[in-house]
DNA sequence: TCTTACTTTATAATCGTTATAATTAGTCTA
DNA sequence: TAGACTAATTATAACGATTATAAAGTAAGA
């Protein structure tokens, strides 16, 4: 099926890059970055580890925080951090925003061509060499909408 | 001096505030509020806590976290949750961005029109009754710039 | 095979924040 | 002003996410 021959390419492609950084790829780092590029969402560190405590019954939470950091470090996961107690891991593919409900807390992605000029804006106004931004859009999704 | 007077100002319009929607104003909730005024920074809870130590030896952390509850749910002050460990406080004054020092973490201020545009497409994109949105830029201040 | 460095595991520690219960202090009414 | 009611503060314990530590396991190279 086409998602499937999708996500093992991704898989794949991950996977090179991290052996071509000298990142050993044991079945736990395989499980994770697996379930973070079919999983489709956002999940925290805990909800991966329970996800695969079915196939790795012995894994360590602190395996999962331990690759997540590889990961991020790779450039193959952004943590997002919002307000809320724990943090969530985001698969890098292209640069996209997010749009969170305040009623559920669903993350859907969100493309939005440049903010290049909040940036260079900024830049002038503040002396800063700036490198990058974040910005999250909050609101009410359709399903909770319906629901009132 | 000017500075003070403008502070008095805020702090009693604070107060004023507080005291319409029934809120005691204790001589903590006035210390702490006080503190975020005149601090012109983004402290954390325990920045606040530390500094009030001296005149308040006996108050509790859970009175700062808590009176900063009281202050958020007035619309007088904002949490600011980043990647790091705790919570800064920002006191609203007028609509603004931050951006953050990569390098130090300062906090700077910063004024940006509107994103209206963007909170509009996302709307339209994505189905969302959207609210608000937030946005935080990263770089290096000019402070560290020079120390390289 | 031996050695070395890396990984995982299990467990404990840390730290920000919140909950609890007891005490104290404001505020209102008579 | 006294008494009563409610809210706020304090001290302390609990919680939960994350990180540190040490021991055991595993892969890779000489």
């Amino acid at each position: 099926m086409g998602c499937m021959t999708m996500s093992s390419a991704k898989i794949n492609a991950a996977i090179d890059n991290l052996k071509s950084v000298g990142v050993r790829i044991t079945p736990q780092r395989h499980a994770i970055l697996e379930h973070l590029i079919q999983s489709m969402s956002h999940p925290t560190a805990d909800e991966i580890y329970k996800a695969l405590e079915g196939k790795f019954p012995n894994m360590s939470v602190a395996t999962v925080y331990n690759n997540l950091r590889v990961f991020k470090e790779a450039g193959l996961v952004k943590e997002l951090t919002y307000g809320d107690s724990s943090s969530r891991f985001d698969c890098v593919t292209t640069d996209h925003y997010h749009i969170i409900c305040d009623s559920c807390g669903k993350i859907v992605d969100f493309h939005y061509p440049g903010l290049d000029e909040v940036e260079s804006l900024a830049e002038s106004v503040t002396g800063f060499d700036v490198g990058r931004h974040r910005m999250e859009i909050y609101g009410v999704c359709p399903d909770c909408k319906r629901k009132h």
